[in-house]
DNA sequence: GGCCAGGTTCGCT
DNA sequence: AGCGAACATGGC
């Protein structure tokens, strides 16, 4: 099956996908102009490929694997949150010029969007195992958490898994992932909220149609959770426009190399130079975050 | 060899 | 309330 998601506003489908190519390994395979990963469908598992439209402003969509008739447009919407085809950057620009450094960043970066992971749930657990460590340990992590807990399926003739559900994740034991070399907060952090989804206890893929206070009250008691993780959460799972993760520790470096600071702000400081930035302070966020990335200055 | 990584919790004043 | 240690390991 073939899906195309329309692109009305501008949008570099190559500055897009950059990162997904340097920092999300673990999830997609990137191989002559399309990115490949799995989903998880309502039948089993999907092997999704995207690539921009030859022709027209649209993104190109392949989807193999066994579909609900009414699936469709629900995997459709899906992707179009997650590769945010339906957000606007103009408003963004137009206010970020406004700024001679912040204007110089998002000049060289136009049509860049963020890529959203597919799931709430996903992007929980991508989060607590990045937290404290840095990306590339980070993803090896990652790495061995999906292929020991995930749904195996076949493509290309390699073996791809499937980004576990919480009910796969329910079934480990904390030792299990102590193996993986998790430490052991960790491993209990992880396995308890996926426990605690499995049972119907909490309900992550609801919050898309909560408020950001209503979401933040959910996270925030539960135990691994803290301000920087329900900020990203809110950031990369749900998309919402206005997050500033200020204790972010790469946030805070690109801070102090966009504007030339001695040393590295504190908090607080972040907080101050990016009042300005609202109510797009999660694209603030992530163009700054890019600028970190070597292949971009 | 030591310190820092896209933090958070826990235990101690 | 606030502060430091511990956490697992790779990279510089």
């Amino acid at each position: 099956m073939i899906l195309e998601l329309e692109l009305k506003y501008p949008y570099s489908f190559e500055k897009t996908t950059h990162r997904l190519r340097f920092f999300e390994k673990s999830s997609y395979i990137y191989r002559e102009g399309v990115f490949t990963r799995t989903l998880m469908g309502k039948r089993g598992p999907l092997i999704i490929s995207i690539s921009r439209h030859p022709a027209k402003p649209a993104l190109c969509v392949k989807v193999e694997g066994e579909t609900d008739p009414g699936e469709v447009e629900h995997l459709s919407e899906r992707l179009r949150r997650m590769f945010s085809t339906e957000v606007d950057l103009t408003p963004f620009y137009r206010q970020m010029r406004e700024d001679s450094r912040m204007g110089e960043v998002v000049r060289q970066r136009e049509g860049m969007h963020i890529v959203l992971d597919p799931s709430v749930y996903e992007c929980l657990v991508k989060t607590i195992i990045g937290q404290q460590l840095n990306i590339s340990f980070a993803a090896t992590l990652l790495k061995r958490f999906i292929q020991l807990a995930g749904e195996k399926v076949e493509f290309a003739g390699e073996i791809l898994s499937v980004f576990p559900s919480p009910e796969q994740v329910a079934r480990l034991a904390y030792e299990d992932l102590q193996q993986l070399q998790f430490n052991r907060r960790k491993a209990e952090y992880i396995i308890d909220i996926s426990r605690q989804v499995a049972d119907g206890k909490l309900d992550l893929e609801c919050m898309y149609d909560q408020s950001d206070q209503e979401v933040a009250e959910t996270l925030l008691p539960i135990r691994g959770v803290g301000r920087w993780t329900v900020e990203c959460v809110m950031l990369f799972g749900l998309g919402r426009p206005d997050l500033l993760p200020a204790a972010d520790i790469g946030l805070r470096n690109a801070v102090r190399k966009v504007y030339d600071l001695a040393e590295q702000p504190i908090e607080d400081k972040v907080r101050e130079l990016g009042e300005p930035w609202s109510p797009f302070r999660s694209y603030a966020t992530f163009y700054l975050w890019d600028t970190l990335s070597a292949t971009s200055s």
